[in-house]
DNA sequence: TATCTATATTAGACCGGTCGTATTTTAATT
DNA sequence: AATTAAAATACGACCGGTCTAATATAGATA
């Protein structure tokens, strides 16, 4: 890959975090990136699918860092999973509660505008679920955690609630709403608080 | 109130939940409500504060149906609530799951683009959680269900995990996310399923 | 080394749309 | 009839994504 793609890819990603998609126009991202505006659609073909790569890129990293917290060693599931959702709750709360989630920031606004980045926002989705799910199950195997019902809805159900506290946490400009999100994780877990 | 300007907010929020803020301009909401360009600067300083005045419309008109939901007479407190979650999900899932609740699709997107916009957003949820909170209260003090901890922490749980599921339909165009919100929420309100 | 070819890169213009404003026309009220 | 409020128009300066045409670069051939 070049690393001028590469460069506009992680601009990109960085700027479109903070102002969302239609709120940033290619300009700001290549001027920012110091790549000529003309080299944009030599690398992508639209705005939509260079928003398509952004996405694909973004969960790619963040699928590997989330393989890494889950199999840390010298560490129970249960502990892994909430150090898990402490790093979800930190980065998430970094520069004035504007995290740099895409699933966050993007997902609402994106899925009714393009297709293509909804496909890819459900991917990347499915892959945090799936192992979620799979973490969950090895817990129970050996003891760290219980749940009532199954690994995935809980790991389904997991998602959804980080994923409404991190946009309340962007409303209220409070990390209130991760404390609540936290202590539910616990119950729904069967952990001590 | 002019109903001139009940048009423009009232063809604007339509136009926006589908689209977003940034993803709309002024021309296409005027144009659609059949209103001059020039009349909106007279109603309204600036899209921002169209915005926010759009917030506080939907806002105020959603409370009002939230509280008629809740003050529902010859039903338990339990099916009242159950009654409210299945409105929000018969609601998010009609128009290809292009909800029209603007919380769902702005927060994220509005919360760190505007301070009068997000402030909007952070009184209208807060209303939506304080009642929800108040009518978890009632319905300990009847016996029609229980929670583990305080009634506005559960609210506010609550609140979060239908926010996220929200985001994660407009994701999967399926709404599957919601019937695992639905279990979550009978089982953290100690419903039968 | 010199020339030709093919590919990678970029400059710059395009047209349509952005929000906002200044000005004129219409309506209402005193 | 005078004054004020409301509505409509047209326009301005600027920015949006996209594309074509031109340039630079590299590789191969002689």
């Amino acid at each position: 890959m070049s690393d001028v793609r590469e460069n506009i890819l992680a601009t990109g990603q960085r700027i479109i975090a903070g102002k969302g998609f239609s709120g940033v126009g290619l300009n700001e991202i290549l001027a920012t990136a110091g790549v000529p505006k003309g080299s944009f659609y030599h690398y992508f073909g639209s705005k939509e699918a260079f928003g398509e790569a952004m996405l694909e890129s973004y969960f790619e990293e963040y699928l590997a860092e989330l393989d890494r917290t889950l199999n840390q060693p010298a560490q129970t599931m249960a502990e892994r999973l909430m150090n898990y959702w402490q790093d979800w709750q930190d980065n998430q709360v970094s520069f004035d509660c504007q995290g740099k989630c895409l699933a966050v920031k993007l997902g609402a606004e994106v899925a009714d505008l393009s297709e293509a980045m909804r496909l890819a926002l459900k991917r990347g989705t499915a892959g945090i679920i799936e192992r979620l799910a799979k973490a969950i199950e090895t817990g129970m195997k050996e003891g760290s955690l219980s749940i009532d019902g199954d690994p995935y809805s809980t790991a389904q159900s997991l998602y959804q609630l980080w994923l409404g506290a991190s946009v309340m946490v962007k409303i209220v400009r409070t990390k209130q709403p991760f404390e609540t999100a936290m202590r539910t994780t616990r119950q729904v877990l069967n952990l001590s608080t």
